[in-house]
DNA sequence: CAGCTATATAACCGCAAGGGCATGAAAGCG
DNA sequence: CGCTTTCATGCCCTTGCGGTTATATAGCTG
């Protein structure tokens, strides 16, 4: 458990740096919109602490828990090649719906087209992809 | 186990997902590259598949599995909002550092500028963060 | 048909993560 | 000083996941 890509898996601590992001929180206000015990959201902040995406600031018993976003940009750059591909094909379906708006009528989705490289053995296109 | 955050909770199938990414690839191509075995793939494959991350197209016995970048759109949605942060951190860096060339030594990160919302108690600047 | 190849499924196991309770620690307040 | 507030830690328990082995299924090949 240290990468992001582990914390972000949990909803509880993702709800928490969704609240985060709006202003710092203390952990009883945190454990109020999570709707689970004081430990247990003391836990996550520990996870989330350990991970760099929260930063603490004592102020006598308390503690200001505020975001530190910076190791999301980890995930961001997994993600990156990716994006290009649903943007792309986004794209596409809109300029093909810009282009003939008489049809505007979407069934289910464009086809992807055959695949780029040549592995191994080239992949045929059989008429059917699954059907139990 | 459902939403893409769980599924790439797993460096076996980010793995996967990589692949993918050049190729459609055979399980037992991709069970070789995970060094793990096949029904442990099948296994990866099958969240995968739930996930609607994966497509599988069957050629006689064998199964290509073709990468489907759809849902990733929801973890690239949810991290929008985080990406505008530590974008505005390092252009603030860069333009400062650009201002001020002759001062180019950074030792930690920019100091973050106080809570721009006020919660119901405003948080104070005590002197230190956290020394245990 | 038998036999081989490629994959999925089932059954099982070990371990760690999430959640709760009880307690400890730090710091204000009467 | 004790009491209260605010949070962190230490156990305990349960669940579910990731992994492996063994078996079933589908389809080619001889």
């Amino acid at each position: 458990m240290a990468i992001p890509f582990d914390v972000l898996a949990e909803p509880s601590r993702r709800q928490i740096l969704d609240l985060l992001l709006e202003r710092p929180r203390l952990v009883g206000e945190l454990t109020e919109h999570l709707g689970l015990t004081q430990p247990g959201t003391s836990k996550h902040l520990r996870v989330l602490r350990e991970a760099g995406l929260v930063r603490v600031r004592r102020d006598a018993q308390r503690r200001w828990y505020e975001l530190c976003p910076e190791p999301l940009a980890e995930v961001d750059a997994w993600l990156a090649p990716y994006r290009r591909l649903w943007t792309d094909r986004l794209d596409a379906l809109e300029r093909h719906l810009d282009t003939m708006p008489e049809l505007a009528e979407v069934t289910g989705g464009p086809e992807p087209p055959d695949a780029p490289d040549a592995p191994p053995d080239a992949p045929p296109d059989p008429p059917d992809g699954e059907a139990p």
